[in-house]
DNA sequence: AGACTTCGTTCTGCTTAACAGAACAAGTAC
DNA sequence: GTACTTGTTCTGTTAAGCAGAACGAAGTCT
């Protein structure tokens, strides 16, 4: 029986951490998903805050560098953003193992691999990506955000997430490992990926392979399984993982 | 007369933002500062903060993404950290602008050239750092944070913040736009330093070469000047800005 | 010139968010 | 068995901080 639960209590209960902390991040959101400062006004808009709650909040996130303020009125994300990613840079030991393996795919002829995570419920977050020597690619870049529902990976992280997904699709995901997408994402596109386990088997990510739909026919899709369930379980291996399979 | 002034209520006079958002932050800063993932224990230790603060705290930095809890037990920063460190960098036109003219004053045989911004009220952050030709070098890197009272970019920051501070040496630079910095920082070391500003005089950050003290002879500081002005200018203008001398 | 809109800034009463601190269970070391 | 440290949960109290209004300045339109 389903249960009628109101979406802000269900976050809520999941999720009670402090909100101001929350509206804080949620100004930071909006001043990265603009490529242009922003004014008072526009921030207000785009978070749903009111002016004097921003200017408060803004009091402390100019004061630690995360926020500048630029041209008198505007605001800007500040160099404690910069500080923060090249400490991040430094202590994540990933790209140091990722990038190496995903070069020798690409060197062997692969389609673009990249590496995905969860970064919201709804989202997930591509960390890598090297771009293959075809003469076609689709377009991802690193740091973009992209569906859970839609794309191979996103399937791959749903299938072995914490709390696993239900569905057909999902127990055919959790038996064979790998996961294919063929023009979900975007029409022209496709992708084959795979999970990447660390300790105790915990899920870190998914491996991926995507291109344009054309070069991903029933043999080069079950070329692509082999190849990246080999890459996987050499990466889950090499983080202290034991490949179920 | 110096009048006795307790640091917490001098903080919170002239910084009011919001108590909880200035916590969150310290809990980054306590991540950020260590390269290996940190106990609840030792966040509370470094912080101040009573653990159930923390936790609460953690709640939504872990539903941001700016914070990853591995191990079962440890904390670190995560993905949104690197997300918004490349979302700086797409915003940020700074490096195009500095880079290139940095490299070019590198290729003509400078001492290393870096960019320095004030970050808080007593330090400073290198944006950009490039090292120069010669055998040896003093050890500055990108993202480095430095005292503010100490070496010849941290003074220039001073004598021409908005609130300048005072002082003959403060006066001098003002008047020269140059400072010099002779085994301050670091005994072995020296750097020549000028201002960037932009639109409107404001002050952008301070341009600063620096390097083994031995290489910074009066004949060499005195050529260094002319170029680092040469160099601010371009900058200056460059950013609509127009250079006072 | 006047009216109107939008902006940034400041202020304050009220409510509940969130903090401090205790309590508890589990794991480790001696 | 005892002592210590850890992570987790709980709760009474208080003041943090929010919602919203008010204000002055600037820009736009007629």
């Amino acid at each position: 029986m389903s249960v009628q639960i109101d979406t802000d209590t269900e976050i809520d209960k999941e999720h009670r951490g402090v909100a101001a902390v929350d509206r804080a991040f949620s100004i930071i959101a909006a001043l990265e998903s603009s490529s242009m400062p922003r004014n008072l006004s526009e921030i207000s808009r785009t978070t749903g805050l009111y002016k004097s709650t921003i200017l408060r909040i803004l009091q402390s996130l100019q004061g630690a560098g995360y926020v500048v303020r630029v041209e008198e009125s505007k605001y800007a994300l500040g160099p404690t953003i910069m500080q923060l990613g090249l400490a991040y840079e430094r202590a994540n030991p990933l790209r140091h193992l990722f990038l190496p393996i995903m070069q020798r795919l690409v060197d062997a002829g692969s389609e673009s691999p990249s590496f995905h995570v969860r970064q919201t419920k709804d989202e997930r977050l591509c960390l890598f990506r090297l771009n293959s020597n075809h003469s076609t690619l689709d377009r991802v870049h690193t740091g973009d955000r992209l569906p859970m529902h839609r794309g191979a990976a996103g399937k791959v992280l749903l299938a072995f997430d914490e709390e696993p997904a239900d569905g057909a699709d999902m127990d055919e995901i959790r038996r064979t490992f790998v996961a294919v997408s063929l023009g979900e994402r975007d029409k022209f596109c496709a992708g084959v990926a795979a999970p990447v386990f660390s300790q105790r088997n915990r899920l870190l990510g998914a491996l991926s392979f995507s291109g344009p739909k054309e070069r991903f026919t029933p043999p080069d899709v079950e070329q692509m399984k082999v190849t990246i369930l080999a890459a996987v379980r050499e990466l889950t291996k090499e983080l202290g993982g034991t490949f179920p399979i």
